[in-house]
DNA sequence: AACTCACTCTCAACCACAGCTCGAT
DNA sequence: TTATCGAGCTGTGGTTGAGAGTGAG
C-alpha cells in the first residue's frame, strides 16, 4: 500500500481539521493506528515504541482515515487511491450512485514503521514522477503534453489542497503555474457532480438510455451573472463525525448567507491564494470577509472528492450513446465516405456490372468473386 | 528579417436512416 | 385517460477539403 504524495501533505489536517493527537506524545497529530495497543501514534512515536523490540514490531498498524484523520482507515478506495474510516466510506460512497460502485478492499495492515514507509513510498514517487518543481526550474523546454497535463493536474490539486494560503501562493508561484492557467470556469465543469448521468440513470436495456431532465441546482446568487452555480452546503461530509469545533466552523461558514461580492464567488471557491484584485481595498475587504467566505476543512475536502471522481470518470474520447445507431452506421453503404442511398448503391452496383469494363474484368477473375468496392 | 512554397496535421461538414420525442387526434 | 399516428429531430462513421501550422529555401 503506498501512500500518495497528496494524502502525506494530508498528514497533520491538511484539510485544515486538526488531526487525532498521538496518544503518546499528544502533541504530534497521529499517523496510524496500532491495533494491538489500540493506540493512535505519530511518526516519531510509531517508531520509537513499535522498533524498540521484536515483539512490538510485529504490531498490526494501519494509517489514519485520509479524510476525516480521526478514525483508523478501514477501506481503500481504489478510485479514489485513499484510505477511508468505515464512516468516511459509508458518507462518500452512499453520496452518490457513481461513489458506490468504486471497489474498495479492506486496509491491509503494515508492520514496518510508518516513517520508514512513508520515506519509502516519497522516494518511489519521487522516482516514479518528474519532480515538477525541479523540472519547471530547470526544463522549461520540455513541452510534452502529458507531462504539462500531470503538472497541470498537480497544481490543480495543490491547490485545492494546500491550507495555508501563502504557503498555496508560493506553491502554485513555484510550478510555475500563471493565474490565468488556473481559470475556475475550466475546472467547473469537473466540480458538480451532482447533474444525472444518463448512462447511470437509465433503467432501460442500456442500448438507448431514458434521459432525464437535468436537474438544476439552486443558485446560490442570483444577483450577478458570474455566479457560479455550486452549491456545497449540499455535501453530505457535513455528516462526518469531525470535532464540534470544525462542525460549527463549517456551519458558520456556509449557513450565514454570506452573499458574496462581485467576483467573490470565485473568491470562495479559491479561498486560499486566489485574489488576484491588486485593488488595496477590495484585498481588505476580501480579508474580511476571508473568515467568513473561508471554506472549512470539511467543504474544501468535500469539493476536492468531488473534483477526484469527475476527474477520474472524465472521458475525452468519443462515447457511443447509442449501440445501435452505430451498428446501423458501420453496415451501412457510403460513397467517399458518405452515406448513400441503398438505391444508389443498387444502381451504381448495376452499373458496374453492367458496364463492358467491368464485365470483361468479371469474366476474367470470375473465379475468384471479386467483391466491388465503391 | 521577411517572404514564399511545400508539406503535414486538424477538424468540421457531408451523407442516409433507424429510432426517439412530442404534439395532435 | 389512454392509445395511436406522424412530423420533426438526433446520432451514427468514413471520407474529404479547407485552413492552420511548420520548416526549408
Amino acid at each position: 500500500m503506498g501512500i500518495e504524495a497528496e494524502s502525506l501533505k494530508g498528514l497533520g489536517g491538511g484539510w485544515g481539521v486538526a488531526g487525532k493527537p498521538c496518544d503518546s506524545c499528544k502533541f504530534a497529530a497521529a499517523a496510524a493506528f496500532c491495533r494491538a495497543d489500540s493506540a493512535f501514534l505519530c511518526l516519531t512515536c510509531d517508531a520509537k515504541i513499535h522498533c524498540a523490540n521484536k515483539l512490538a514490531s510485529r504490531h498490526e498498524r494501519v494509517w489514519m482515515c485520509e479524510v476525516c484523520e480521526q478514525a483508523p482507515a478501514a477501506v481503500t478506495c481504489k478510485a479514489d487511491a485513499a484510505a477511508l474510516c468505515f464512516t468516511c466510506d459509508a458518507d462518500i460512497h452512499s453520496a452518490n450512485p457513481l461513489a458506490s460502485r468504486h471497489e474498495r478492499v479492506p486496509v491491509e495492515p503494515f508492520y514496518d514503521s510508518a516513517e520508514s514507509i512513508i520515506k519509502s513510498s516519497v522516494l518511489s514517487n519521487f522516482l516514479e514522477v518528474p519532480a515538477d518543481h525541479n523540472l519547471h526550474a530547470s526544463d522549461k523546454n520540455n513541452t510534452n503534453s502529458e507531462t504539462n497535463a500531470n503538472h497541470h493536474d498537480e497544481s490543480e490539486a495543490v491547490s485545492w489542497l494546500i491550507p495555508n494560503p501563502n504557503f498555496g501562493s508560493k506553491v502554485v508561484e513555484a510550478l510555475d503555474v500563471k493565474p490565468g492557467d488556473m481559470i475556475f470556469s475550466e475546472m467547473d465543469p469537473f466540480l458538480d457532480l451532482d447533474c444525472p448521468n444518463p448512462f447511470y440513470s437509465a433503467g432501460t436495456d442500456g442500448v438507448v438510455p431514458v434521459q432525464t431532465k437535468p436537474v438544476s441546482a439552486p443558485i446560490i446568487n442570483h444577483s450577478t451573472e458570474r455566479c457560479f452555480d455550486i452549491d456545497f452546503c449540499r455535501s453530505k461530509l457535513s455528516a462526518f463525525s469531525y470535532p464540534t469545533q470544525s462542525l460549527s466552523q463549517s456551519v458558520s461558514s456556509s449557513d450565514v448567507g454570506v452573499v458574496p461580492d462581485g467576483n467573490s464567488m470565485s473568491d470562495i471557491s479559491y479561498p486560499f491564494g486566489r485574489n488576484m484584485s491588486v485593488d488595496p481595498n477590495v484585498q481588505a475587504s476580501a480579508t474580511t470577509n476571508q473568515a467568513a467566505t473561508q471554506l472549512s476543512g470539511t467543504d474544501r475536502e468535500a469539493r476536492v472528492l468531488r473534483y477526484r471522481e469527475k476527474r477520474k470518470n472524465r472521458k475525452f474520447e468519443k462515447t457511443i450513446r447509442y449501440a445501435s445507431r452505430k451498428a446501423y452506421a458501420e453496415t451501412r453503404p457510403r460513397i467517399k465516405g458518405r452515406f448513400a442511398k441503398r438505391t444508389e448503391i443498387e444502381s451504381e452496383v448495376d452499373r458496374l456490372y453492367n458496364s463492358e469494363s467491368a464485365a470483361a474484368f468479371i469474366s476474367d477473375h470470375a473465379q475468384y468473386g471479386v467483391v466491388p468496392t465503391f
